[in-house]
Parts: structure tokens; sequence; C-alpha cells
DNA sequence: CGAGTCAGTTGCTTCGTGCAACCCAATGTG
DNA sequence: CACATTGGGTTGCACGAAGCAACTGACTCG
């Protein structure tokens, strides 16, 4: 997405969207949440333009999504964590993870599973866990390589 | 959203933005979801361009979200009509929703609430009735003009 | 003292988007 | 009958966002 006003559009979607609907901004949040925190490693994980991903994390910030935050003066160095609001997002993050993996699946099963740290089920698409049936949140979650993931280490094996 | 691609990610959310992140795709998913079937509806409801409008229309078809059905003949006129799996794009929107209300509401309270048809409670934004308990599917909701509704009414009147 | 790391910025090109105008068949209006 | 309007688009142009590669600048490591 481009430009970050839907004018006119009187709807929290719409508002949203504004927010994190431009190309990347989704992905970079995902990857923030899984651990990647610096510049260059959401750089290489994403294959993003690094002026794009400049502007990107700079916006991100500004919504009050992310946190920029030193790691180390001198010279300066900055790692990005998520708010509370970023943290948010995880509900719809796991909303789109599961309708992608319903209606696009990869051959060998999903790439990516979401479990319940404290029990281990697996974390339908609502973020209810299925195994002890309680309504979870970003906190409570954790992302495990899926069954699909597999072919994907060995395509990277081979192409090394 | 620009490209519908985003080159070597293996993750079911990067999937799906290929296919619904693009700009104004979703909101348009979100305009069928509340009835608006017809180009010129679709257009000037959502105040985007007639050519942008025409590609995305035909790329959420190609993608098998939309369904596009002539409801008479000469001239050939059509409708759009959401599939399954783009009736299942409800817990995605609803979840976005949600977080554009928690995060940036409007001042006046949400212009649009989501209710239970059975039972005329409201659902959360993991689609669950607050009333009943169930959890929802698109079929089971309906939008409602919220509290924030009443003010934009207003404005739209006295600007006619 | 040269190579590498990290977090960007700059410049250029390409491609997606917004905007307005046009097209065409049929239908409504005086 | 002439003329405007509706519906569903297509075409052409201008502009701004994204992709790509190169560069910067402060430091560290061997």
């Amino acid at each position: 997405m481009l430009r970050h006003d839907y004018p006119g559009q009187v709807c929290s979607i719409a508002k949203a969207l504004e927010v994190i609907g431009e190309r990347w901004s989704l992905l970079i949040v995902r990857d923030v949440m899984g651990g990647r925190r610096r510049f260059d490693d959401l750089q290489k994980g994403l294959g993003i333009a690094r002026n794009v991903l400049s502007t990107r994390l700079q916006r991100l910030v500004e919504e009050d999504i992310l946190e920029r935050r030193p790691y180390q003066e001198s010279p300066p160095r900055y790692e990005y964590f998520l708010t509370e609001k970023g943290l948010d997002l995880w509900p719809s993050l796991i909303a789109l993870l599961g309708w992608g993996d319903r209606h696009s699946p990869y051959p060998d099963g999903p790439p990516m599973l979401i479990v319940h740290k404290e029990c281990g089920g697996q974390i339908s698409d609502r973020g209810i866990c299925e195994e002890c049936g309680k309504l979870l949140h970003a906190r409570d979650a954790q992302a495990l390589p899926g069954p699909g993931a597999k072919a994907l280490a060995l395509a990277a094996q081979t192409s090394e």
C-alpha cells in the first residue's frame, strides 16, 4: 500500500490499514515479534530495500507500534521492540496466518506453528488454545517451525 | 502494497498478504461483505480510482476470493460475491477492526458494531459472541452502525 | 592497518496509483 | 425523437513509492 490514508473512509478497519496496511509493515511486526530486533537482521530476513525498511521503521515508531531503544552508544546502535499496541496486533497476525494456511497451503504443511507456551497446545486462528481452551494473547504464544519448514531448510542447505 | 509477492518469504502471513495485502483489497472485501456488490457502488463508496478498482476486482476474482456473476445481459452487468475463501477473511477483518477500535478510536465511539444475528450480542475481535459465548463465522454476524456513526451521518447531512 | 559490522542515507530507475476523460449499450425524460 | 444518465469498464498522463546499488561514518577485530 502506498499513501497511508484512505480518504473518506470511516471505519476502524480502514484506520488500522492506514497504519499497518503499507507493504512490509505487518511482516516487520511479525519478525520483531519473532525476535528480530536489529536493522540488518530485519533487512536480510525480509529482503526489503534498506531505504524502505528505514522509512517503515520510522513510521512504526511514530505510530507507537515499535519502540526504538539504544543498546550501545558510540557508535549508536538501536533495537526495535514492540509496544503494547504492537503486541496487540497478534490476533490479526494469527488470523491472517490461519487464512493463509487454510487457503494457500504449503505442500508439506505449514512452515510455522503457533503453540501455547504453558501447555504446548496448538493455537487456532482465533487465538484459542486447542489443548486447554484458553483465550490467549501474544505473550502466551510461541512460534515453532512446522512440518513445511523441513523442506525449506533442505532447500537452503543445497543452495549453500 | 504493491507487488503481490514477497520473494523469499516462507510464511503463510506473507502468502496471505500477497493476495489481500494490496492497497484497497481488504476494504473491497469488507464492502462486499457489507452488501455492496456493483462496480459503481464500490467505486463511490471507497473513493478509489476506477482503473485500480477494476484491476483489484480482477485479481480478487482470479484468487477465488470474489465471484463475478452477471445479473443481466445486454448490456452485460455484473455483481461481485464473496466465495467461501473470501468469507473466511471475516476473522482477519474483525481482528483488524478490533485493533483499530482499541488503538485509534473515534471520538464518539466505534462507527460500526458487529453483532450476533441470532442473539444480538456484540462480537469480540476473536469472533466470539459476548452474549452467548459461541465461536462465530461470517454468516453468523451482522454489521450495524455504532455510536460513532451518528456524528458522521450529521456531517454528511450538513455537507449536502 | 585493512576488513568487517551496523545503521542508516543518497541517487537513480521502474512500477503502482490517482485523476480525468473517454467508450459503449441500454434506459429514462421531455 | 433528441438528449442525458447509468453501469462497467478502458486509456493516457503525472506523480510518488518501491527496488537496487553504492556510499558514509563510527567503531571493532585480527
